[in-house]
DNA sequence: GCAAATTTGTTCGTATGTATT
DNA sequence: CAATACATACGAACAAATTTG
C-alpha cells in the first residue's frame, strides 16, 4: 500500500473534478454509493471527502450531500492607486465603489459602526501610539454581487475629534467624499502616501460567519498605513479578504492599463448549466 | 451537545497552547493520555487534533507525538523596489539577496535551472506569446537561514536567445549584475515599470515536500510582469512563497522608512527554553 | 545491528444524532 | 412523520515510523 486508499480515492475523485467530469455545483455520490464504488468502507470514503474539504475543492451539506465548490470569480484589487503622480487618492470606500464598477460589478457597503476603542498591539504600533491608549474607529462590511467581500476597520487618532475640528469622524454614516478628503478639509492633515503590510492568516469565528468559510481556511490582512505631510501615521485600515476570491494588484513604474479581462483562463466553461436550485 | 465534543478538547488545548501553557516546540500528551483526560476514545482524540493541525497550531509526527507548531519568523518582502524613482530597481536576485542581509538573516540560492519549454497559459497571456509557443525559464530555489523561502521561475521570450544577442540567459549559473541589467546591456531593452499580480492557492506537491508544508496550507503566488520602453512585456517572473513565512509590503507616495523592527508583538517570550532536541 | 516498546496512521464495523427533503 | 444524507462517537485491529534497550 505506497498510497493510503483514501488519498488514492481523494484523488480519484479530485481527477474527476479538474477534468470537468464533475462540475462545480454538481453533487458527488452519496457516502454510501461511494463506499460500494470503491469498495471501502464509509469511514474511508469521508477520510477522502475531509481532503477535498481541505483542498476547497468540494463542501458538505447536511443531509443534502457533498457538491463541488463554485469559484467564485474572483476580484482583483489595485493597491497602487494612482501611479502616475504616486500619490495615494481618496480613502478606501471610494476607490472601493469606483474600482468594482469598473470591473462592471455591482458594489455595496454597511453603513459604518463607529467605535471608540483600544486598539490591538498591532495597530497601536502603526499609529504610533501607546498601548492602552483609545482611538475612534470605524468598520464597514462589504459586498460584491451580494458576496460578502471585505470587512475593514480604520483607526483614527483620538485627537482628531476631541480637539473638535472633525466631528463627522463619529458619524454612523457614509462620507461621500471619503475620509480622507474631509480630514483634509478639517484639519489640513493631507494624506502624501500610505504603506500596505500584507499578511494572510486563518479567520477568527465573526470572519467565518461572514463570509461561510470554514475555520481552516485563509483570509487576507492588510494593514494601511496613511502618512500625512509630517510623515506622521494619521490613520490605520485593516481590511480582511476571504484568500479564495480576492486578488491583488501592484504596480510600479511605467505599466500599461490593467487587463482585467484575464479572468481564469480554465480548463473550458463550455455550459453554464444550472445545475441546483438555490435554497 | 451543544458542541461536538472533539470542538470542546480542540478549544481546550487551543487555549493552553495561546495561553502558552504549552510552548512552542513543546510535546502534547499523547492520544493515550489525552483519551484518558477527556474520557473520550481514541478517535475523537484524533479529531480534535486534526483541528489543531488544520488551525496550523500542532504538528503530528508519526511514532514520536504532537507538538506545538514553531511559528517561524516571518521575512517581509518590499514589493515596490525603489519608490523615490518609481523605477523598478535591478532582477529579483539582486533584490532578494540585498534585502534579506539587510534584515540581518543569511540568504542563500540555487544556481538556476535553465529550461527551454512552453509555459502555462497564465504566463503566455502575461508574455503576451501564444498558448504553445516555447520560451526561456530560469528556475530557483532560494531559502533564508537554511530554511525554504521561495520557489522562482522567470520566463523570457524565445527570440532573447534565438537573435543570439542573450546568449548568458541560457547559461545555468548566477549572473552577478543580474539579468535585468543584463538585458539592457545585451538587447536594449530597458525595464521601465511592472506589474505584480498576487494570488493565494494551496501548494503543488513539489511545493509541500520543498517547503514541507501540509497538502491544505496556502502558498502566495506573485506574477511580475515586467515591461520595457515600449509597454511590451519583457520577462514574467513567478514566485511562490508559503504564507506562513512571508509577509509583503507596498509602498505608494511619500512614505517613512520601514520599520523592520515591529516582528509579531507576541504574548511574551518570557524563557527561551530550548524544549527539546534536534534530530 | 536487532528487537521491543512507544506513538501516530489507516481501515474497518457499528450506533446514534442532526439537518434537509 | 418518514426517508435520506452527512456528523459525531465508540471500539478494535493492524501498519508504519521512531526511539530505546
Amino acid at each position: 500500500m505506497a498510497q493510503p486508499m483514501y488519498h488514492l480515492i481523494a484523488d480519484d475523485l479530485r481527477g474527476q473534478i479538474e477534468r470537468g467530469d464533475l462540475r462545480p455545483g454538481a453533487q458527488l455520490p452519496t457516502e454510501l454509493e461511494l463506499r460500494e464504488k470503491y469498495e471501502a468502507s464509509r469511514n474511508t470514503i469521508r477520510d477522502a471527502i475531509k481532503r477535498l474539504i481541505g483542498l476547497g475543492l468540494v463542501e458538505t451539506r447536511p443531509g443534502q450531500g457533498t457538491f463541488v465548490t463554485q469559484k467564485i470569480d474572483p476580484f482583483v484589487t489595485t493597491l497602487t492607486g494612482d501611479q502616475k503622480s504616486g500619490r495615494a487618492s481618496g480613502g478606501e470606500g471610494i476607490a472601493y465603489l469606483s474600482e468594482v464598477s469598473e470591473q462592471h460589478r455591482k458594489p455595496a457597503e454597511s453603513t459604518p459602526r463607529v467605535e471608540i476603542q483600544v486598539p490591538s498591539a498591532e495597530v497601536a504600533l502603526r499609529l504610533r501610539i501607546s498601548p492602552g491608549v483609545q482611538v475612534v474607529s470605524r468598520h464597514q462590511q462589504r459586498f460584491i454581487d451580494d458576496i460578502p467581500w471585505s470587512l475593514q476597520t480604520t483607526y483614527y487618532p483620538m485627537e482628531f475629534v476631541t480637539s473638535g475640528k472633525a466631528p463627522m469622524l463619529l458619524m454612523a454614516e457614509d462620507m461621500a467624499e471619503g475620509t480622507v478628503q474631509y480630514l483634509k478639509k478639517a484639519i489640513g492633515l493631507e494624506q502624501v502616501g500610505y504603506r500596505d503590510w500584507i499578511t494572510a492568516r486563518t479567520p477568527d469565528s465573526n470572519e467565518q460567519t461572514f463570509f461561510r468559510i470554514p475555520h481552516d481556511s485563509t483570509v487576507f490582512e492588510i494593514f494601511r498605513t496613511g502618512f500625512d505631510q509630517n510623515e506622521t501615521p494619521m490613520r490605520v485600515t485593516v481590511t480582511v479578504f476571504p484568500a479564495d476570491r480576492n486578488q491583488f494588484i501592484v504596480n510600479v513604474g511605467n505599466v500599461p492599463d490593467p487587463q482585467y479581462d484575464l479572468s481564469q483562463s480554465e480548463p473550458e466553461t463550455t455550459e453554464p448549466e444550472t445545475t441546483e436550485a438555490e435554497k
